[in-house]
RNA sequence: CGGAGUAUAGCUCAGCCUGGUAGAGCGCUACUUUCGGGAAGUAGAGGCCGCGUGUUCGAAUCACGCUACUCCGACCA
């Protein structure tokens, strides 16, 4: 993408609304802006990185089973009556009428809606277990939204529900969800720690939240550092062998990791003290195991091998996809701008010309990006007649993970600077070098 | 939902106390010089001063009402 033929609004000096950095970033990069309290439009660099991190979501979720599929945004107000929770759920939810004044409202969570779905379309238990899931947009009316996209009323969510005849199979169904988000966050770069929570009225040890470790987190979190020192990254499972899904399940939920909701002093005290890491944490995923809860008064059953009814065991699962965003930024960035792991972000290279109009540079430049675009890189070409100083910084800003300049310093040895956002590390080198190593530098993202 | 604030140019803000027809910096447009880490000059464009009512000869400024937004707290992916 040329930047003199994109739209990327930056700030040079912050919003005035702005608390927290990532927030603060985000608007500066040009990659959101407010339209009413808590609600946001994704201007082009921010919606491509929205969509990175939804692509990702797709993949871990696929991978591990689950299966797409895409509920509306409205629902109707009976179906939130059949299964007890309309009255319940009170006024953060978004309740509106139709014209022909049936009670209609914006969905915050899809329980009720997939249940019945599934009550209709699986049968027997020879079409179980099954997981669907959607990426779709929620409205939750906040009290107090704040902090960006990170709470928003409006926010993209990845909502997942699992199906099982036994409560033992949706274990198993739990299971693959809390690797395969291990997996999710991983990729995007960033260590989501999976922390116990609250059941409810269920009980058990199924229900996690997953939390990025950040100075501005909502969450007081308490973590044995022998978890945080694993390997997050190379975490690797057999979805169909359930032995090796419970090994890494059981791997990740020993040593403890516990928000201030679930904290226990007494057992935090069996961590050694050099151990014990107390910090700040932002939640992007939820995990619950919740049994019969919405199948039973949804009456959604299937009928088993013995030829009687059995009440489906649900779980639920979600990540706040749009919450991801703010929360990659506040894992990743330093004092001049964005510092956007691979995986997410919106450009793999900023291609500086640091000399418009100049024949040679211009030359030079524009191989670079039909190269690199015709070899699969994402390439923003910042294309327009500034200043070298005003380029660079507008680049650390937005933060890509590489930046290739060129300018006629370095042509007229016929070399190119290729350098990495996130540690500054820079090199000379040709441009046919700087393609090669840009090329199998974002293979596979 | 309790408490506290704010609303003036695209952004950050001044002007309001003490009423007299709208300001700065940044950004934007044009030109000149400059040009490898946010340059300088000159000339421009850009405002129902959140909305309404009232007081007044006259309201960005005073009074009342409303709305939106922000912050602190209680609550949430």
């Amino acid at each position: 993408m040329r930047l003199t033929r994109y739209v990327l609004p930056l700030l040079k000096e912050t919003p005035a609304e702005a608390q927290i950095v990532s927030h603060r970033l985000m608007l500066r990069a040009g990659m959101i802006r407010q339209s009413s309290a808590g609600i946001y439009s994704w201007l082009p660099f921010g919606y491509r990185a929205l969509q990175k991190v939804e692509r990702i979501v797709h993949e871990e979720q696929q991978r591990a089973g689950a299966i797409p599929l895409l509920m509306p945004t409205i629902q109707p107000a009976e179906i939130w009556r059949e299964s007890g929770r309309y009255d319940a759920y009170g006024p953060e939810m978004l309740r509106i009428k139709d014209r022909h004044e049936r009670e209609m409202l914006y969905g915050p969570t899809n329980e009720e809606m997939i249940t019945l779905l599934v009550r209709d379309a699986v049968k027997s238990w020879r079409d179980l277990p099954r997981n669907l899931y959607h990426i779709q947009w929620k409205f939750r009316d906040e009290t107090r939204p704040r902090f960006g996209v990170m709470r928003g009323r409006e926010f993209l969510m990845k909502d997942a529900y699992s199906f099982d005849l036994t409560a033992e199979g949706a274990r198993l169904s739990y299971q693959k969800m809390f690797v395969s988000y291990l997996k999710t966050f991983a990729r995007l770069g960033l260590t989501a720690v999976p922390m116990k929570a609250d059941t409810g009225p269920i009980g058990g040890d199924l229900s996690h939240e997953f939390l990025i470790l950040a100075e501005t987190g909502e969450s007081q979190v308490f973590v044995d550092s022998q978890l945080l020192a694993k390997d997050w990254s190379s975490v690797e499972v057999d979805y169909e062998d359930p032995a090796s899904v419970e090994a890494i399940f059981e791997s990740f939920t020993s040593a403890y990791a516990r928000t201030d909701e679930t904290h226990d002093p007494a057992i935090w005290a069996e961590t050694p003290a050099g151990r014990q890491v107390s910090a700040r944490g932002v939640e992007v995923g939820h995990i619950f195991y919740f049994g019969t809860k919405y199948s039973e008064p949804l009456k959604a059953t299937a009928i088993g091998p013995d030829g009687q009814p059995v009440t489906l065991e649900m779980g639920s699962y979600g990540v706040g996809v749009s919450r991801l965003l703010g929360a990659i930024i506040e894992a990743s960035h330093d004092e001049n701008g964005i510092i956007w792991p691979e995986a997410a972000a919106p450009f793999h290279v900023a291609l500086v010309n640091l000399k418009q109009g100049d024949a040679a540079v211009d030359a030079a430049a524009g191989k670079l990006y039909a190269e690199l675009t015709a070899a699969g890189v994402e390439v923003l070409y910042d294309d327009r007649d500034e200043r070298a100083g005003g380029k660079f910084a507008a680049m650390d800003l937005i933060g890509l993970p590489w930046r290739l300049t060129v300018g006629p310093r370095g042509l007229a040895s016929g070399q190119v600077e290729l350098r990495r956002r996130k540690d500054g590390a820079t090199e000379e080198l040709t441009p046919e070098a700087a393609v090669a190593k840009l090329v199998a530098a974002t293979r596979g993202l």
